[in-house]
DNA sequence: GCGTCGTATCGACGCGTGTCAATGTGTTAG
DNA sequence: CTAACACATTGACACGCGTCGATACGACGC
């Protein structure tokens, strides 16, 4: 396949490199995080010393309308970052534990732990 | 700005989350990985034991055309993951030196070093 | 010089997605 | 029951982006 033996070019890439599919799933992965709204979500929520907050309190906050801030609520939800409680009249939401060790290496946060 | 003031919700959300600017900046570098035939080039450049690929082994194995790829690469090259060196009729990339251990590390890659 | 090869760039297309107004659904207050 | 509220969902729009054929730009070989 693709006769490259010039000279000195093309050496045939040996290696057994990330496959197909794994790379899809990495790609929507990472496209979950691709968008400025989303990061701030996911930094507002994780950042509440309580541990979760209102969808009430993020509207304001990122200067987008409430539907659009709820679609990317549905985003993260769907993507397993976050979780989604309903509380009377009022949707909760969470940092998913599992993950809130990689949410804060995400957004940089030097975790107090140490 | 929205008198939240109920029974039990909507604590003002104190902290000091991520900034509009950098969330936007975050947001653009993981656009750049948010696409699986990008992920995969890396992955093929990254992976080579001699550090660097010539073009023309990159057009096949991705199941794309020689503009696609070509676009791909200088995603990569503009956002500063690999370097692009032109040797004679051949461009040559490279995954950055001072970003290897990152792009490893996207790569889920057991760094050998222990 | 001329032709060929390797890449980058251009133009155009289609699809995905972020956005909002409007509407729907469920809950609480009266 | 009715009204107001919180939030999700829908429909429509515009824009970005991945894709490819065609073309342009070099470098090499003749």
């Amino acid at each position: 396949m693709g006769m490259t033996s010039e000279v000195g070019c093309c050496v045939p890439v040996t290696s057994s490199s990330l496959s197909k599919a794994d790379a899809e799933t990495m790609a929507k992965d990472f496209k979950v995080l691709a968008d400025p709204i989303r990061l701030r979500l996911l930094s507002l929520i994780a950042s509440v010393p309580e541990g979760e907050v209102c969808a009430c309190d993020l509207n304001e906050p990122l200067g987008r309308s409430q539907a659009t801030v709820s679609h990317h609520l549905t985003v993260l939800t769907k993507a397993g970052l976050i979780t989604r409680e309903q509380r009377g009249k009022w949707a909760w939401f969470q940092v998913t534990p599992e993950r809130a060790e990689f949410v804060r290496s995400i957004l940089g946060d030097e975790v107090s732990v140490s």
